[in-house]
Formats: structure tokens, sequence, C-alpha cells
RNA sequence: GGUCUCUUAGUAUAACGGUUAGUACAACGGGUUUUCAUCCCGUCAACGCGGGUUCGACUCCCGCAGAGAUCACCA
């Protein structure tokens, strides 16, 4: 089992990319097989500088390890198809030896008025039908064009099932380009025999070109791989394949936001794969085990980035249960490593971490590690992205901006007079005060608040909201007496009377 | 236009001739001593259409419709 993830350097890999990557690869990791990454770079136009290295990091970051390809190397090096020329164009003159190719002279604008002629008489164009009858000698700057034997195919794909085609749809295409470079049609085919790729995974654009493929692979004497036509994933709107143009996000901005790798590639693998169960989260070994073929989707899935966050909170919590909070605080605070920074050259800029290396606020900074792990002890359950640490948990590292209306506006305390209001932070305060600061704990708040709630004779909605939001004055936090735990007694008092006294002077 | 592919709730999917068509996300409602979230409970919601085969069809066959892909010296 050998299979192969086949990106061209072009931009920003997006998320619809991705999944191309991770089939194949689960495919290889369950049968103990050979994943390999090899850099489709033979089209120099649209050769975007650094684009191999955020393809490299997307995977890296993923887990989605490679066994041969660029930086690892492997017994078919080099991995970059710019760099296999030679190999190419013995292939190619093989072909022309066994008559299966011929150096083609005709010029773009010739072929144009075939091209024309056919549509004016509403003919299938078939490039075959206007062969030049008699080739020169191959030689640079000429493109080398295969010698079509069309005849009916049949194939099999582990997709979609049983195919056939006829020889309408078999030309006569370019092996070779003027410029020396392979086509895609004939450089996969080379490179796959030569690397000993077993299956051929990709998306079902390419379906409508086997049947040249397999008279490639007819005519190259080549034994044709397992095929494997992927599904594409649409876009959130309209009925089209998910793109750049829809704003299809990268791995790395999702990154940049504070997703998991884990939940990406949970999501991704599930999104036209299903393996029967009503299993939802995966783990990575779990995907392994439990891949196949057979469960491929055959309709397009929809690109549904609700769904993604919502596991994403799902795996926040998993880790955070499983592994314990020291482990999700590691994921907040590791800088995660771009090889490639600002060369990406995209319309659309790519959100890079560019030098923000932690998910935290920045007033967060000063404080130390222990700190911070005890408030995302307490926030943790709460976050969908970990990027939501950053608007979510301010009010533990400065003092908040006292805003009346928050508590005079809430609707469990409209009812109250400002001065009743204060009084009632006042009292808290006062109670809270006795809690010496050796006891100050989550128990002894809790039982401490219980109490102030039986002395007040207040509804805990309108006793707790005045006390929360004098707290932090955001429209939400964790439990009270955890929220006041972490922030210790000084700072818990202080607030408290500081609304106390913004209340009574207003 | 030619050729090819696809079709279960808003979305992702389960079902491999016999089920009240299951699950998850979303939405809506409720519960857990405040809020937001988590967690739990509940509600809404689907087999594209038409023929056949069969005792019986979401499942098999045919047709139609809709959607998509492809017809490059791009991949």
């Amino acid at each position: 089992m050998k299979t192969r993830f086949a990106p061209s350097p072009t931009g920003y890999i997006h998320i619809g990319n991705v999944r191309s990557a991770i089939y194949p690869y689960l495919l290889a990791r369950q049968e103990n097989g050979t994943f390999i990454l090899r850099i489709e770079d033979t089209d120099q136009a649209r050769f975007v500088e650094g684009a191999t290295e955020l393809i490299e990091d997307t995977l890296n970051w993923l887990g989605l390890e490679w066994d041969e390809g660029p930086i690892v190397g492997g017994p078919a090096a080099p991995y970059f198809q710019s760099k296999r020329g030679e190999i190419y164009h013995k292939w190619g003159q093989k072909l022309i030896d066994t008559g299966h190719a011929y150096a083609d002279p005709t010029d773009s604008e010739t072929i144009q008025k075939y091209r024309d002629e056919c549509n004016a008489k509403k003919i299938p164009y078939l490039y075959r039908n206007f062969r030049p009858e008699n080739p020169p000698e191959w030689k640079p700057g000429i493109p080398l064009r295969f010698k079509a034997d069309p005849k009916p195919r049949k194939w099999h794909d582990e997709v979609v099932g049983d195919l056939e085609a006829g020889p309408e749809v078999q030309d006569d295409i370019i092996l070779i380009k003027a410029d020396g470079m392979p086509t895609y049609n004939f450089a996969h085919i080379v490179d796959d025999a030569e690397m000993g790729v077993t299956h051929v995974m990709r998306g079902v654009e390419y379906l409508s070109s086997t049947p040249n493929y397999l008279a490639l692979y007819e005519a190259l004497n080549l034994e044709v791989p397992k095929l494997v036509s992927l599904p594409h994933i649409l876009a959130p709107t309209g009925n089209k394949k998910l793109g750049k143009r829809d704003g299809a996000k990268s791995a790395t901005e999702y990154r940049a936001d504070g997703v998991l790798p884990e939940a990406m590639l949970n999501y991704l693998a599930c999104l036209g794969w299903n393996d029967g169960t009503e299993q939802e989260i995966y783990t990575k070994d779990e995907l392994i085990k439990n891949f196949s073929l057979e469960k491929i989707q055959n309709s397009g899935a929809r690109y549904d980035e609700t769904k993604l966050l919502w596991m994403n909170g799902q795996w926040i919590r998993r880790i955070a249960d499983e592994q314990g909070i020291s482990a999700l605080y590691a994921r907040t605070v590791s800088a995660p490593e771009i090889t490639s920074r600002n060369t990406i050259s995209n319309d659309k800029p790519t959100a890079l971490h560019g030098n923000n290396d932690s998910f935290w606020p920045e007033s967060a900074a000063p404080y130390d590690d222990e700190y911070k792990q005890k408030v995302l002890a307490i926030i943790y359950d709460r976050l969908k992205t970990l990027s939501d640490l950053k608007t979510m948990t301010t009010y533990f590292f400065e003092n908040p901006t006292i805003d009346l209306e928050m508590i005079t506006g809430n609707k469990f305390l409209k009812k109250f007079s400002e001065d009743e209001l204060s009084d009632m932070l006042m009292l808290a305060s006062r109670k809270l005060e006795k809690i010496p600061e050796s006891d100050w704990n989550a128990d002894n708040l809790q039982a401490a608040l219980n109490e102030l709630l039986e002395e007040t004779g207040k509804k805990p909605a309108e006793l707790f909201s005045v006390i929360r939001i004098a707290l932090s004055f955001a429209p939400f936090s964790p439990a009270l007496h955890l929220t006041m735990n972490v922030l210790g007694k000084n700072l818990t008092l202080s607030r408290l009377q500081s609304a106390a006294t913004a209340l009574e002077n207003d």
C-alpha cells in the first residue's frame, strides 16, 4: 500500500485540499504502507514562493507525517516534479520510439482555429483529427503530444464504482510542454509508476480525464493503480466546490484562530466519510483503524464551519479532561511554527501567526503560568476556540472598566435602586472580608455566598448577578465562587467596593 | 452543446427489500442555586419526481428533473 498527496504549490492550501491529504494518509497508515508527499510544481506561471513550506507546515500541524517526500527524501527522490525533467523526457522518448507520441509544432493560433471550426460545425473538437502529417523530430521548444488509441475503455473506481467511456472522449493530450515541463496528465502517471503508488486518490474532477490516463498507462505498458475519486467539498452557499474564492480558509488560519489539529482532522475526515456507526469524535488512531474506501460518500459534502467549531469545543474539553489542564494550557501558549512567513502572495492575505505566540490577551503577559492555568481551568468548558481566551478572560488580568449600565440595566437588577445595589455589594464585601487569606478557596466562598443569600433574603439571580458583574463587567463569566477564588481576596474585595462606590456616587 | 457523475431533514450522515426512517450540528423550548457555556431532557424537520420488479422498495431496474464535473502547452 503506497499512497500520495500531490499538491501544487500555488498559494495557501485551503481546507478543501487538506482532506485529499488526510484520506491517503489514513489508508497508508492503516495498512502499514507508505505515504508520499510529492510537489507538483510544473506550472511555473502559477508557482508561489513559500507555498511548499506552507503545505509542509499544514501536514505537520495535522500530524500527517510523510514517509517519502521533501525534507525526508526517499528511494524515488527528488519529490519535486520540477526537478524530475530527465525522467519525463526518458519516458517521453520511449513513447516516441514505440509510436505512441509525436512532436507537435502547431502553434496555438492554429489550434484555436481548429477548435473554432469544430464549434462552428457543432462537432466535438478532438485534436487527433488534426494530427500533423509529418511530425518533426522532438527537440526543446516543441511540445510532445500523446498519440491516442481511442477505443472503449472500462475501469473500476473504488468510490464511484464501475465506469466506462467511449473513444469520443480520448484525445491527443500534451505530454510535455514547450518549456520542457511535463503536464500533470503525464507527470503524475510517470511519477506514480516510478514511486510505486498503489492507490491514486484525487477529486472527482479527474473522472472525465481518466480514459486518457488509461490509454497512457496502456501505451506505457504500466499497471493501472487503484483509482479513488473523492467527492468535492462544497462551499457553504451555492453548489460549487469549495475554493479560495468562497473565502475558504487555510488550515493555517484556523490554527491561528485556535482550532486544534485534532478537531480539524476529525471534522475533515468525517466530511464525506462515515464508518456506519454513530460515533462523532475520532482520534487519529481511531480514524486510521476505522477508515475504509467503501464508506466514502459518493456525493459532495457541504462545508459547515459551525460543526467544526462545535467539534473543536468537544476536543478542547476532551484534552483538558483526559490529559489535564496543563496539556491544554500548553496548546494556548505554544508558538506554532511557520517556516514560511509573509511569503505567500495571494490576493487574499493569509493570516499567519505573525508575532503572536499566545492565545491569551496582551494583558496576561506579566502573569505566570500557574495563574493562567487557574484561569483556564475554570473557563475552558466554554471555549469554542482557543482564541476565545482573548475576549473571555481579560478581567482576570486587568481591572475592568466600570460600566454601571451593565448593572442597572440587567434584567434581574432593574427593580433595585442604585443605593440598594450598592448596599448589596458592600454587604458582600464585608462578609467575604471575614474569610482569612489562608481559607480563601472555592468551598468556603461557596458557603459564604450561601449564607449571604440567606442573610439578605435575595434571590440568587439578584445577588449573584450584581456581584458577578461588579467583578468582571463581562457579559458572562464562570461560577462566582470559582471566579473569586482565582481573582484572590484583594482583587475581589476591591472590585466589589469600587463598584459599590460608583453606584453610590452615580 | 457532447461526455460523465451525483440526489435521505437547513447541514453532515445511518439504513446493505420488511424500522414509528436512527444519530449529530443548527434552530426552538425546558432543566442543573446568577450570566454565557458545558451537561441533561424535549420539539421541529428528510427518502427529488414518475414508472416498473416484488407479498413488500429509501434500498433493485428504467425514464425524467435538478445539481455538479469536464471538454487547456492548469493541476
